[in-house]
DNA sequence: CATTTCCGAAACGCACACGTATCGGAAAGG
DNA sequence: CCTTTCCGATACGTGTGCGTTTCGGAAATG
């Protein structure tokens, strides 16, 4: 589609950046991210653990919320595979919701929870954490009730975003503050929960 | 029950502790726990919001945890009242969960998300925060739940802890995360959906 | 009144991160 | 070759909080 090069402009004079030092500062952040947190989380440390001087990070982000923000930008989950036309809404969920269970999620946890003060004090912070960390999930979820409700599956009346909290408030919950395992064995108690409901002879 | 003075030992000599100073620095240390989160609380800032010296606080706690920890044990909410016999399991819920959305909860929603990031790195202050903050909802939910499988109107292989989660998620989701309303509306709402479930037919 | 402890205030040295500046060398283009 | 920019390293002054120490005065006991 394109040769490569200065597709735009008239290509900038002097050494250009090195594209692999970007990444390799924007991994750190993340790594260092789920370790420390935000509040834990400097400059210093994420110049020191890229293997770069600190030179070179303030040289491309002015302070700590744009490098969390790009570095989170780089978290988000790629869009999930459309559903078969075979599967039951049941299934539909459970897929939707695997991805919480995965080990790999645990890590994406651990970054949720060290932003989660931050976030309630920064709102362009907040943004991109929704961004890269829930909204994606909840578009998944809140296709599979769609294609539930248009199924026959679902009540038509059935308030969907409050489903999809429903779905996915326990997960956050046991990850960020009961520390309860979070498994399929839970997924799957969930949706029969949500979708048989709790009553013996539901009144409707 | 006692007349008020040495019920136990014999009474150091020298001045005594002034009891209304603890009081203050553990009010203090709640108000900058909801207001800078855990990290960002410092003992010389509750020393000076409770107008006393750096050193009265360090004579009490020898550091932050403990302080926390004191300070958290003052926030148990009461014991809920118990539910009279004439009202359904649906209203018990809704009673129930009307805590979280009381306007008072919104400080304690602050507070712990300043706490959440600290939590995964500290069990001694996770196992406070969960004994201050979480327990006695979930206690409270767990009644109502047994009471209902006693009174037919819940069936009785529902995972009681399950539908607890499913019930407090949503809440906690959208205080820390989504950032989305929590009042009676939702709280209905998920009652309604947890109770009677989504699907239109059940299949039991 | 002598003793003990509490109390608030202030100062201490220490460690850490901030954001900036300076340096010598490397990489790219004209 | 000359200029420009990037790059890592190092040093800088500033600010903040740590936990400790010292001080003068107040409160309580015997």
């Amino acid at each position: 589609m394109n040769a490569g090069v200065e597709l735009s402009a008239a290509r900038a004079p002097g050494r250009p950046r090195d594209p692999q030092v970007d990444r390799d500062i924007l991994t750190a952040t993340r790594e260092l991210l789920a370790e420390d947190g935000f509040d834990g989380l400097s400059i210093e440390a994420v110049a020191a653990r890229a293997g770069v001087g600190k030179t070179t990070v303030y040289r491309r982000w002015p302070s700590k919320i744009p490098l969390v923000v790009d570095a989170l930008t780089a978290m988000k989950p790629p869009t999930p595979s459309a559903i078969p036309d075979d599967v039951s809404t049941r299934e539909a969920l459970l897929r939707a919701m695997g991805g919480f269970t995965k080990p790999h999620e645990g890590s994406a946890a651990r970054v949720l929870a060290g932003l989660v003060d931050a976030m309630s004090r920064n709102e362009e912070l907040a943004t991109a954490v929704r961004a890269a960390l829930v909204t994606e999930r909840q578009r998944g979820l809140m296709e599979v009730i769609e294609r539930g409700k248009r199924r026959g599956e679902i009540r038509p009346d059935v308030d969907a975003r409050v489903m999809i909290d429903l779905l996915g408030g326990p997960m956050v919950l046991r990850r960020l503050i009961t520390g309860d395992p979070v498994n399929q064995r839970l997924a799957l108690a969930i949706v029969d929960l949500v979708m048989d409901g709790a009553a013996p002879a539901p009144s409707r």
